[in-house]
RNA sequence: GGGCCGUUAGCUCAAUUGGCAGAGCAGGGGACUCUUAAUCCCAAGGUUGAAGGUUCGAUUCCUUCACGGCCCA
């Protein structure tokens, strides 16, 4: 590792920006020695700045108004025009213009306004009025400092549009561009109007371990991490499954956990190595009443949050077998094709060349995820799944060797996944089998043996359906976002070669 | 893991065939009381991602590496 060179680079970029950042320490060095105190501690009775724009829509070009009000955010541009200056104010919900006047606020507090840096945080009162070229506007009648920034904001016009920047330092990103913060806004409704809706249907939020002693309920490889004072190796969860399903052993009946899920996989545009999952478990239903709840809460939360996309999310959803859906789009009947080399044989007369070293799920897997997922761009449950793919769904109850299961596709991703449970705890057992087999068979992704889920299948499950929602995924789709890096805060990137992280 | 593209001032971008690294914004000084990418004048700001090579001379050509983007696996 030469990191010898980042470090050099790293202590030219500090040079290059201490010019800069010195003048801004300067200021702030005048501000002190004025008595002013350039980091105060609040600044009570602000409203939004899109609260005083909802007032005022009405107001015409030239209109003042006597309606005063208290706003904070950062100085984000400043027009000066010698003892007058507009300035423009941001905060969360919008951006504000000011006019600040000498012959308002007196020469000190006017020359003080005007000497401020861009990124500055400004708390001010003022009267509205709209200017006579029709722009809603606040007339400055006091103002105070509310914090110093020393460091320059992103370029004013083009904002910050490096990409690697805008991820690595997405305060900057959140500051520079307005698209970036709206999404934030849209994925944290998106997250609340969910939990409303199960709430107000009298699913329970749980909390579920995310250090586990043994992983489970999905098919991946987990992260591994240490406990000192226990002297033993966890994992971090890949999925809450078996943990939420001992909770409908235990009586809970409804239950849903929306949290972090890890798995040590692969970067990519649809991949992050931790998620934000949503996991709920129903007693007494099946997957085609989780189906239906599904769509109907897409529906809802698409409607909360204003979507206005391509994609039609009114229930009902398409529904179509794996099998269909194959076959529809490769033109192989897989359930025609049981074992592994008639399954490549078929492929092959379509033109389609699978890897004849893998199992049949996995050509059957191969076949969804490369030829039928991509061409899901409408909403639509794929139903009916090999047993192979699925260790803890119910066996179809009348299609032999199909669980019920299905994903939930749209914009050509998958973004949901759910079963009626498997609750045998017998037949459960053997799945567990199964997996142990093809663990040592070296498949990295098998699932490890749990007897504390079997143990407690044994005291009874009801029957229940269950579903794992993919919220990163969802978010991409209701704003139309094609990687995961866009819709996550702080995506997972390498290290920088220019700071230690 | 592979292919392609990118990395130049704090930010957004230029730089002709290989010939003195430039501009706008931001920041500094000055003018300006309805501008909104305000305008005008002045000055300043650089290890061109890193290391090596070719060359009289490299931002430019070659090699390796780092990081990122897109596509593929």
């Amino acid at each position: 590792m030469a990191d010898e060179p980042s470090a050099d680079s790293r202590a030219a970029h500090e040079r290059a920006t201490e010019g800069a950042v010195a003048d801004r320490r300067a200021k702030l060095d005048r501000l002190r020695a004025a008595g002013v105190e350039p980091f105060p501690h609040q600044y009570r009775g602000t409203i939004p700045i899109a609260r005083v724009q909802a007032a005022h829509g009405e107001l015409g070009a030239g209109a003042e108004t006597e309606d005063s009000y208290r706003l904070a955010g950062r100085l984000a541009a400043r027009r000066g025009h010698g003892r007058a200056a507009f300035l423009d104010l941001v905060d969360r919900s919008g951006r504000l213009q000011l006019h600040a006047r000498e012959d308002v606020l007196g020469h000190e507090s006017f020359a003080r306004l005007s000497s401020l840096d861009l990124g500055d945080l400004i708390g001010v009162d003022g009267s509205a009025f709209r200017s006579r070229r029709g722009e809603l506007s606040l007339r400055v009648e006091g103002w105070t400092l509310l914090a110093k920034s020393l460091r320059a904001p992103p370029e004013k016009f083009h904002g910050l549009e490096d990409t690697e920047t805008r991820y690595r330092r997405r305060e900057l990103d959140l500051i520079a561009n307005v698209e970036s913060r709206e999404l934030f806004i849209l994925r944290s409704r998106v997250v609340s109007a969910i939990r409303r809706w199960l709430d107000e249907r009298g699913f329970l939020e749980v909390e579920t371990p995310v250090l586990q002693p043994l992983y489970g309920g999905a098919l991946a490889r987990p992260f591994t991490t240490h406990h000192n004072a226990l002297d033993r190796d966890l994992y971090l969860r890949i999925a809450t499954e078996l943990y939420l399903k001992r909770l409908i052993v235990g009586g809970l009946e409804r239950v849903y956990e929306l949290g972090k899920d890890f798995r040590n996989e692969g970067i990519s545009h649809k991949h992050n190595p931790e998620f934000t999952m949503l996991e709920w478990y129903e007693a007494y239903a099946d997957y085609g009443d989780e189906a239906r709840q599904l769509e109907q809460l897409v529906a809802f939360v698409a409607e909360q949050v204003g979507y206005q996309g391509e994609l039609d999310f009114s229930p009902p959803w398409r529904r179509l077998t794996l099998r269909e859906a194959i076959s529809d789009a490769a033109g192989v009947d897989v359930m025609a094709a049981r074992e592994a080399p008639e399954l490549v044989s078929a492929a092959a007369e379509r033109g389609i060349d699978l890897d004849p070293s893998q199992t049949w799920p996995q050509l059957v897997d191969e076949l969804l995820s490369k030829h039928v997922e991509p061409t899901l761009v409408q909403p639509t449950f794929v139903l009916d799944y090999p047993r192979e793919l699925s260790p803890f769904a119910k066996d179809h109850r009348s299609e032999p060797g199909l669980v019920e299961r299905f994903e939930c596709f749209a914009a050509g991703m998958e973004f949901a996944n759910a079963f009626s449970e498997l609750n045998d705890p017998d037949e459960q057992r053997a799945r567990f089998e199964d997996q142990r087999s093809l663990a040592a068979a070296g498949d990295v992704e098998a699932q490890p043996y749990d007897e504390d889920f079997v143990r407690a299948l044994e005291h009874g499950m009801p029957p229940t359906g269950g579903i794992g929602v993919g919220i990163d995924r969802l978010v991409m789709i209701l704003s139309s976002r094609t990687s995961i890096r866009e819709v996550v805060l702080f995506p997972a990137l390498r290290s920088d070669p220019g700071t230690s992280v």
